[in-house]
DNA sequence: CATGAATGAGACTTCATTCAT
DNA sequence: CATGAATGAAGTCTCATTCAT
């Protein structure tokens, strides 16, 4: 909206935290909206701006999904790969990933948002695909090394579909922080980890029969 | 068929079939590329017709879908619950419909994949909210009747927060399916929730410590 | 515009008509203003329809220039083709095209002025070029054709750069062409034509001293 | 040079020089890419400045346009009048003007470029015939005041129409530059004047039947 | 003198939807 | 029942221009 009529640069308008403000809110959308349904004007209207302005930060909508992606990627990983440093055997990794997890939900949930619905959206817009390829390997292999390093471990029967269980790992993950998106509550994503957690440690059922 | 006890009418160009190969182009779209991406033009292009012909079986884009969900909703969930029907514990019901959810996925993968989309789309688009809201019910308290059903048995700690459970057992499940669709491959799906299984019943780690 | 905000299939609209008349509203756009001062809007309001129409006949505006170009291009050269057929040498043959060129731009000024601006188009807009190519040839080989056809009967001296002088039929042409436009008026073209058959035939300058 | 007689500014970064710059990159662009692909920000590349400097030198894009036709037109007639004063009939007139007209298209042919496309221009952006009417008599006039002396001298038939000849010889010029720039290559001018030449002096037709 | 953030108008294009036929 | 011409709103993006710094 831009207040007034005015034209030409505002009184003091700090570019970076402009560059900022875009990226988080273009996530925010993104997360919740979808990449298709997130306009310009959307993002722009949040950040107070207008939607032309966004091509001084980004050459168009595609490469700003992309640079959204590579710093939620670069965030979210960063993170889980220092969690899961701290932990000996895949499924104590798993709960550490789950719950720093449940702390990025709490904290900002269009972060996880974003992440899981990555996958989505480039099968949909194959466009963006050759834009986040540069940074798509961190993200698809992180779940595979996890369960790479503990077959070498020795921690998983010999014929265990790796691949399968990597997939498994992501599928919950990202199945509980979608699921969380669709409240809109992400405590209900916490619960169900705690839930998830009482599974793995016994004492979620009754009695075993 | 079944609706009226319609006769005399050429069984080619036969509306009613007409108006299930729409829903039928229609989930698939939906379920591949999103409500916003799937145009009319498309539908109508893989039915056959022009984008104007479907407003003869629906009075807007927005019913069409309401349309597929209803069809769809009821289609599965009709299986799912004649499959836990012949099971006595949460568990073992999970895996039933986990299996069930297998075939459907392997049979058309539009089927799952479009309700696992339901969420997402109608918070993307809450116009749609209105029209689903009918037959949200059967959907949405799947998992919460099963889990409650467990609880009057006593197969759960009495502690344990039961919307968190059924949240976690519908998290895994549209997890495995949205991971499966993403991959295009029906079989990863399969092989995670053989994964899971062996999960279940302790033959996946090789030693517990 | 559409006289009333009416919506839907208006009463009697013949679609070859209109494809014929958003064409030559085109023709007559792309002429006088070029091909990027030439806006969607301008045509549709020439025809009388609204800018989006006009994708129910072509998918672009680029194709559409190359409509225009297919169309204009075929009219003219088949015209010009004619007249050098009746004619045995050169510069009779390049009369006949002058005059046939006046009663084309007497008749439709913008179809020289549309074919005389082609050349600099497809250097400003090389996106146009691609579109254009299967028909490009039979423009830019005709006054070749003439001038290796006189060469073969014999009428050049044999040290004459032919395509130089193709150059300087082609530039006489448009060059003249592109004056009558500048000035708005068809009836300078056949001035100058005159005064130029004047200098041929030796009746323009008073004494040759 | 020579407007002021400016002392003691540093060399480097000289203002008047930026200016010349501006100036001379805009007509590469104007005479290649027309006025309104030419954007600000191309001339600005160019130069090694942003867009808005360019607002120091010049009021708006089409004074811009006024102010290299204004330079360009006084470059050009100023050598056009001296060489025709060196020539005493019409025909060696135009021969000299031709030539010189070479010499600029080898020199930097967005001279000729320019001005040829002026009168395209202004028929496409009608804002900037205002501007450029102080000038324009100056380019409109030249041919006009070499026929009309011609006739004075007695060079030309009595009926022949004095206009039409200023246009036929404009149109010339103006298609020889043409071509030339759309060819990419000014020899072509080259060639085609030479062969123009032989055409005058009876050297290029090998009989006349 | 120059930058660069920002605007606002407007370009091309897509699409759900309508309706005469 | 179906077509297909047409609309109008909206979306992405470009660009001349302004102005605080």
């Amino acid at each position: 909206m831009g207040s007034t009529g005015r034209v030409g640069r505002p009184p003091a308008g700090d570019s970076a935290e402009t560059r900022r403000r875009i990226l988080h809110a273009a996530r925010i959308r993104f997360a919740r909206d979808g990449y298709r349904a997130t306009t310009n004007r959307l993002i722009a209207d949040d950040v107070g701006i207008t939607p032309g302005a966004i091509y001084h930060y980004v050459e168009s909508k595609a490469e700003l999904y992309a640079a959204v992606y590579c710093d939620t990627v670069d965030h979210v990983y960063t993170d889980f790969e220092r969690v899961v440093a701290g932990e000996r055997h895949l499924l104590a990794q798993f709960s550490a990933v789950l719950e720093r997890a449940c702390d990025l939900q709490m904290n900002d949930p269009s972060i996880t948002g974003f992440i899981v619905a990555v996958a989505q959206e480039t099968q949909r817009h194959p466009d963006l695909l050759a834009l986040l390829s540069p940074q798509r390997g961190r993200h698809s292999r992180f779940f595979t090394g996890l369960v790479e390093a503990a077959a070498e471990r020795g921690e998983l029967q010999a014929d265990v579909d790796q691949r399968a269980l990597a997939d498994l790992l992501g599928a919950v993950l990202s199945g509980l922080a979608r699921m969380s998106a669709a409240a809109g509550d992400p405590k209900r994503y916490t619960a169900a980890v705690e839930v998830l957690e009482r599974f793995f440690d016994g004492s979620l059922v009754s009695v075993r029969s």
